[in-house]
DNA sequence: GTCAAATGGTTGAACGCTCAATGAGAATGT
DNA sequence: ACATTCTCATTGAGCGTTCAACCATTTGAC
């Protein structure tokens, strides 16, 4: 290990960076002052409107979402604050509860979807070729396979 | 606007969020599982080691890392609560300060790139070939250009 | 010279995320 | 039956970021 970074790859990883930053700040800022919802809670919304019965399990939800637990079990009670997911107990699970989008979460949804579409139009897609969606597609879905379900220490990660 | 995106388009959008998430924590959970260290202050102290007397004006600095007055504020205060970075008034502007990297920030900094550039390469570089680095660069290097500076409600932010 | 505006930077509160600890129900073994 | 262990999920403390309010200094206009 500790082999250093070549310019080009230096190049490369600070570019991926400063990206990421400016896209994910871009996508985040729009929703807060539009729609006052974090990107993460958008995330949340879209994955209960597209389930069966608009409602999952926390733990798969979890899992579509971004994988940690504690973090969803926080963001459902906010949301349930907000009148927008209410939770179920699961009857054939003691120990399970389902996240359940309200109407009016449907409806903060469907406010919030054109003003985000928007912007991830503006502020990515419409900068790149179809060349380049076509490059970033490969490479995401590339990176995305090699560091899934990578637990810490494993081979892959660090 | 209020225009969909098509199935290709969400298919690329996706992948990259994901792609984003998953590259980001395996960076961070590594550099604070080794080094003790969120990648934001990592960032803070290699702009301060590649700046001339290893410091820098504090706007200065926040621009290089990211844009955010406070947060370098906050960030510094803390650093500079490990000694790593202490803070100098500019002589020649009595509003402005310096963010100094000490002997111990430099050390810090020494000792936290070694996993770090590891991490990097295992989780991202060497899972893609060089065409795909060549690919990433450039579009990564588009969308940092397309929205840098881009204030909110400008024309190409949302 | 004086006053208003702009600039450089800090502060505190509110919020979201992470981590470790916890609890309750289900599965497993004996 | 019973204890062990595993799984689903929640909780609270600690940390980092953001936003708006603020202070001090400098700049510009008159």
């Amino acid at each position: 290990m500790a082999q250093w970074l070549t310019d080009s790859e230096q190049r490369t990883w600070r570019a991926f960076v400063e990206m990421n930053r400016y896209v994910m700040t871009a996508i985040d800022s729009q929703l807060i002052r539009d729609s006052d919802m974090p990107a993460t809670y958008y995330a949340i919304l879209v994955a209960l409107s597209e389930a069966p019965d608009r409602r999952m399990r926390m733990s798969a939800l979890a899992d579509s979402v971004d994988g940690s637990q504690s973090r969803l079990s926080h963001a459902v009670s906010r949301l349930e604050q907000r009148g927008w997911v209410s939770r179920q107990r699961c009857p054939s699970d003691g120990r399970g509860w389902f996240a359940v989008l309200t109407d009016e979460g449907l409806a903060a949804l469907e406010g919030a979807a054109p003003g985000h579409v928007d912007c991830v139009r503006r502020s990515v897609l419409d900068a790149l070729t179809e060349q380049q969606q076509e490059d970033l597609y490969k490479v995401a879905t590339t990176l995305a396979e090699h560091l899934r379900g990578t637990q810490p220490d494993s081979p892959a990660g660090c």
